[in-house]
DNA sequence: GAGTATTCTCTACAGTGTAGAAGTCAAGGG
DNA sequence: CCCTTGACTTCTACACTGTAGAGAATACTC
């Protein structure tokens, strides 16, 4: 996989190609896209492409991952609610940094982190928090699917204040049926999205930590070492 | 928008077009979908398609709407806590159901829930919880976000126990810096996907209650009338 | 019936990803 | 030096995509 056995300018060429790709998928996203515009970008042929990325996909999923090199993941700390917020506001700076590249990593990465260094950094968060390992387990995905699609909500643009055509919409609804979300309409307008993002981090570290003091001591399970802090 | 003025056998055809449509993305998915086996599938020429739905984005949100058609979303009752399990349980169903339709229903309802019903009764639960206006509005976002990720994470086959070759990844990373995730596999080969679900919706719900507790009698902002419960 | 609105189909075009053959060039051995 | 070898690039070609525009077919109103 890593690097076959390159010769010629091959090391070069990859990344040259792929930062390309990146910055043209960054700039006019999926739909702009395509093999035979990035060639003609770079004055080549599009089968050069293809010849150091197999196929399409592939090349889109390299980069979704060199999207992750934009952020500096944090390390473990002893703080494990701070370290929590940390991964959670990586991802959340890469997709505003990004907000065209991210719906592809999230297409690729949702489906499973290969991004293991901040996973250790979220496992071991939630021992610290005092879970058993069943539920570090769950959560760990839940506390992804959780960031990266908040995350991805905002890149797309719903996380802010409402508009006036949304809001006519809203206004359009059944007033009997629709009680809560028309007398939340002022709330939406005056959305604001940092304030969402840490409130639901907060919610999910909330929930966490109930859940550890629910379940006295943990290790109910057969965990093979204690593993304590660090 | 709903239907200009029909004639012929408008309606009919319209709909019998939408179920064949809806029937091959379920079981061939993205990939297997286009304009033109669809036509062929319906014996018919694909621009007849094209007629009735202008574009084939158009179709594809009529397909992803569709999708809802084939769950039951609840209604409010004076449990909050179930309430929203119950949506959430809702949307895993659909996920089950149609897991490749889920992901088309992810991208275009995941950016702006258009699926006003079921957000009602969100917001009735958050604002039972004791929620203040503004939190309501956050966190109903963060549960979409959390619910459909998760349950889109699920459809795409990760809230599985991992497998051999996944297990074989993850022991051939550094023992030193992956210590949280090497002594979790065990946990992570017998992950049970309707506990670790289960376990998520539980620590949002604990989240919301132990929020609203923190933050005593909300009604801070100015929102319009008490609306308590129902 | 005639006229008209509406739906369907045909043809055509600009794109797409990519397989396979052919070309191009650098390095190494005779 | 030439000639082979091998990686890298390009050319050509194919099957396929969504969809614009003109035409043919159909049904409805009078």
């Amino acid at each position: 996989m890593a690097e076959p056995k390159s010769r010629a300018r091959r090391g070069v060429e990859r990344s040259e190609i792929l930062d390309a790709a990146f910055n043209l998928f960054a700039s006019t996203g999926e739909q702009g896209f395509s093999i035979r515009k990035l060639a003609a970008a770079l004055g080549v042929d599009p089968m050069t492409v293809l010849h150091h990325f197999g196929s399409k996909e592939e090349l889109l999923r390299a980069i979704a991952d060199r999207a992750l090199r934009d952020i500096e993941m944090p390390v473990s700390t002893s703080d494990w609610q701070s370290d929590l917020k940390a991964v959670a506001n990586a991802y959340r700076t890469l997709a505003h940094r990004h907000p065209l590249v991210f719906p592809l990593h999230f297409r690729y990465n949702a489906t499973g982190p290969t991004d293991h260094i901040s996973s250790e950094v979220v496992y071991c968060a939630l021992r610290q928090a005092g879970l058993a390992d069943a539920d570090v387990a769950g959560l760990g995905l839940a506390f992804y699917a959780f960031v990266l699609g908040f995350a991805l909500a905002e890149a797309e643009g719903l996380l802010r204040p409402i508009g006036p055509s949304d809001e006519a919409e809203l206004e359009g609804l059944e007033p009997e049926t629709y009680k809560a979300t028309r007398s939340l309409i002022p709330a939406l307008k005056t959305l604001d999205p940092d304030a969402a993002f840490d409130n639901s981090i907060n919610v999910f570290i909330l929930g966490v930590a109930a859940l550890a003091a629910g379940r006295p001591e943990s290790a109910s399970h057969k965990s093979k070492v204690g593993f304590a802090t660090h």
